[in-house]
DNA sequence: CTTAGGG
DNA sequence: CCCTAAG
């Protein structure tokens, strides 16, 4: 284990804690008469394989020193060190040590003003790199633990699952470096739980032995997530704190949501009735015991703790208690939204998934193929590949798919063809779109035009909003036409049904039943074409209430049309914006060819 | 019942 | 468009 360096910031801590101390005094500190003749307590040693504390030497001193003056540090010099384990005494720091002396021969009065900031920053350095050691050794550690005790789950390894600290930490010194009052500074050390360089960090102690999380409220989860990644989170979601947690514990993301139990940080997929029994018997007394064990002292060391872990979570068993509806109520914070939503929705496998499954298996058995039936009636489910695009009869399309590979991926494009200066009746669209390659910026300027106010998201649907400013009625079935037959091409779907009832029905013309079946291509049941009103009412809806409010939408722009459920809406919706995604990557792809043709010519 | 998402 | 899970 490589010693580890942080020595010289002792020295610069205490010179600058001693200037600090100065401008201190400028502010009403609280006075407090006793001195303590060394007022940091910060252990500049690192801790050897027995947990022994090992002074620093000389050269670690420069090391750190080194590190102290690099601003943006690279943890990487520090990442396979041993422990470091500090604290600073926040009254004391506070306070000051009037009679300390200035090791430089400085005035205090001359060097104050210079010290209290770069002390500011250093300390706060100091704390951000704190905690970036202790996390490396953490994973270090809880990686080296499970690579000797070799369970046999099939958990895969991941790197740090709990985010980066220095994020807020590192921006919070920046902006704080600067203009930290003492009691702000006092306010961060002392409110041990909030989110504090120096206060945070994963505390072993408090997770170790075995936890049923699904016995914790959403307080408790809270301790624990913060014990377990040494941070706070205010996400609400008991679930998704039982999963991080888990994660966290496991250092592994693939924790099931159902039955399954965590021990000796894996994932082992069976329970024994002597560990359920164990867990039952045990989770009251250790949550009770890590309410207790907060801010233990220093010589509590992670590496024991570690090793003497014996985690068991269980997030199985009995249903999850209900949250507090306050604590359901509040909401989430926008830091902690990127993680919310990245908890997707665990579904279990539809009936029809397993049917299939099963249908497979028996096919295979008995050699006859279930799914040639089932690929008849959805043949949406084909690639692109497997069904290429057919000519419906509408000539005014040229919308073909062609092969393009983005960023590596071979994404199959709809790729509208653009003879300049062939007159076609979709020019407009086309040179509208020619002018404005940016989709979004198409959408913007649409929808300025309109008067519609859509945001970012949901101006992503170009060519429903595009139509809209097209002049004749025509064009605009056309437009909407093009806009199916994109969405078509790209999901191999086709429904040249649609597309020829599009072409001839006007505004909610209801003669769905009057028209002839397509040849060949059987319909769906309730099949209704979108009608261009239909659609500006939907793009109108959602700009207005939002994507999602589907039954609102539904209400208020499809009162009378009850063939049009919300399910649809949101279906149709779902299908602009595949449309117009798959635009928008043709309208790429079309720049980059053409770019492309023009550099070889 | 509504919403989200796979088919 | 259909179906279904989840809430």
């Amino acid at each position: 284990m490589e010693p580890v360096a942080l020595a010289e910031a002792e020295q610069l801590v205490e010179r600058t804690l001693d200037a600090n101390s100065d401008s201190a005094a400028a502010v009403p500190a609280p006075s407090s008469p006793k001195h303590i003749a060394n007022p940091v307590v910060y252990q500049l040693v690192r801790v050897d394989g027995n947990g022994r504390l090992v002074p620093a030497t000389d050269d670690e001193v420069m090391e750190v020193e080194d590190m102290v003056d690099e601003d943006k540090c690279q943890i990487s010099s520090v990442a396979d060190t041993g422990l470091i384990e500090g604290s600073i005494s926040n009254e004391e720091l506070s306070h000051g040590s009037s009679d300390l002396k200035d090791s430089e021969g400085r005035t205090q009065s001359e060097n104050s003003k210079v010290n209290s900031q770069k002390f500011n920053a250093r300390i706060e350095y100091i704390g951000v790199m704190l905690e970036k050691v202790k996390k490396e050794e953490r994973l270090r550690l809880s990686v080296g633990e499970r690579r000797h005790k070799g369970e046999n789950s099939s958990q895969k390894a991941v790197p740090q699952l709990s985010p980066p600290v220095n994020d807020s930490s590192t921006n919070q010194s920046e902006a704080s470096g600067k203009c930290l009052t003492i009691s702000d500074r006092e306010a961060i050390a002392k409110s041990s739980s909030s989110v504090t360089y120096i206060s945070s960090k994963p505390d072993f102690s408090k997770i170790k032995g075995e936890i049923c999380l699904d016995n914790l409220s959403i307080k408790e989860l809270h301790e624990t997530f913060r014990a377990t990644f040494g941070r706070e989170t205010t996400v609400k979601d008991k679930l998704w704190l039982k999963r991080r947690i888990a994660m966290g514990l496991t250092n592994s993301c693939d924790v099931p949501t159902t039955s399954f139990i965590i021990r000796n940080n894996t994932i082992v997929t069976t329970v024994s009735e002597e560990e359920e029994e164990k867990c039952g018997m045990q989770q009251s007394e250790d949550v009770i015991k890590v309410d207790e064990k907060i801010n233990s002292s220093c010589e509590d060391s992670p590496i024991i703790s570690l090793n003497n872990q014996h985690v068991h979570v269980s997030l199985s068993g009995k249903r999850e208690r209900e949250p507090e509806e306050h604590e359901l109520k509040n909401e989430i914070p926008h830091t902690e939204i990127n993680e919310q939503t990245a908890a997707k929705r665990v579904r279990k496998p539809t009936r029809r998934y397993i049917e299939e499954l099963s249908e497979t298996d028996t096919r295979e058995s008995n050699g006859r193929s279930v799914f040639a039936v089932k690929t008849g009636e959805h043949c949406q489910s084909l690639r692109p590949h497997d069904q290429p695009f057919q000519n419906t009869g509408l000539d005014v399309m040229t919308v073909v798919t062609r092969e393009e590979s983005f960023g590596g991926s071979g994404v199959q494009v709809p790729f509208v063809s653009r003879v300049r200066g062939g007159r076609r009746p979709r020019k407009n669209f086309v040179s509208f779109l020619n002018c404005h390659p940016s989709g979004s910026m198409a959408a913007e300027l649409i929808t300025n035009a309109l008067g519609v106010c859509i945001s970012q998201q949901e101006s992503e649907n170009v060519e429903s909003d595009v139509k809209d400013t097209l002049p004749s009625e025509q064009h605009e079935q056309l437009v909407n036409s093009e806009a199916e037959e994109m969405l078509n091409s790209c999901s191999g779907q086709q429904q040249s049904v649609e597309l020829k009832n599009l072409g001839s029905c006007g505004n909610d013309s209801d003669d769905m039943t009057t028209e002839p079946a397509a040849k060949g291509v059987e319909r769906r049941k309730h099949h209704r074409a979108w009608t261009l009103s239909e659609v500006t009412k939907l793009v109108e809806g959602v700009s207005r209430y939002g994507a999602g409010k589907w039954s609102e939408i539904k209400r208020v722009a499809f009162a009378p049309s009850s063939y049009r459920t919300s399910v649809d809406l949101k279906d149709k919706w779902r299908n602009l914006l595949r449309a117009s995604f798959a635009l928008t990557l043709a309208d790429k792809a079309i720049l980059f060819s053409e770019h492309w043709c023009r550099r070889r010519t």
